[in-house]
DNA sequence: TATGCGATATTCT
DNA sequence: GAATATCGCATAG
């Protein structure tokens, strides 16, 4: 499976973080592939310090911190020693409901976790996640789900100003909980 | 609803 | 010193 099958087969899954306080988790509503070779991705320069959990081979967390005030949170594709992922971008919030609304400040369910930025701060992802193996026990891991997934759409990336073109954003078409423009989230 | 801009910290040049 | 896989508030329509 290489980085955009599993941009795509991410979609209606749910992510799941327990913390001291309980259970947070939510169903993967929007996603984008950053494949081997592509400008825009973190691994295109080679392994740094940074995004050296870029490379740890499938299924590992990547969080990563830009803008000052944002973390984001990645799963690695591919084979160990080649850096690919896929930036989950939204969820719809499931369980621990309460506990997002709390570390966000807002109560409106479709704010909580409506964007890259936000999903990290709801599911409360920082450093301490980056490297963690989300295919094996632990406090944060992935979880496949018997709900049907509506139809997925695919458009652009949002928020890139190099290789803008190739159309490797996924999201479940008409989800209240995609961010974006309204135009690419039907 | 849509667009624009500033805040903010870490990394790389 | 510049750039950045964003957010939230401001303003205008």
């Amino acid at each position: 499976m290489d980085t955009l099958d599993l941009a795509h087969y991410l979609i209606g899954k749910v992510a799941v973080h327990d913390v001291a306080a309980g259970r947070l988790s939510g169903r993967i509503v929007e996603t984008e592939a950053y494949p081997v070779g592509d400008p825009a991705g973190h691994a295109f320069r080679g392994k740094t310090a940074r995004n050296s959990s870029l490379f740890l081979g499938r299924g590992y967390a990547y969080v990563h911190f830009t803008y000052g005030s944002s973390f984001m949170l990645n799963v690695t594709s591919e084979a160990r020693g080649v850096g690919a992922g896929v930036l989950i971008r939204a969820l719809q919030p499931l369980e621990g409901i309460d506990l997002m609304q709390c570390s966000r400040g807002v109560t409106r369910l479709m704010d909580l976790a409506r964007g890259p930025g936000r999903l990290a701060e709801a599911m409360r992802i920082d450093f301490r996640q980056d490297g963690v193996d989300l295919c094996a026990a632990g406090p944060l891991w992935l979880a496949a789900t018997e709900r049907n997934t509506g139809t997925i759409g695919e458009s652009v990336r949002i928020g890139l100003t190099r290789n803008i073109d190739p159309r490797w954003r996924f999201y479940e078409r008409g989800n209240p909980y995609v961010s974006g423009p309204r135009r690419l989230r039907e």
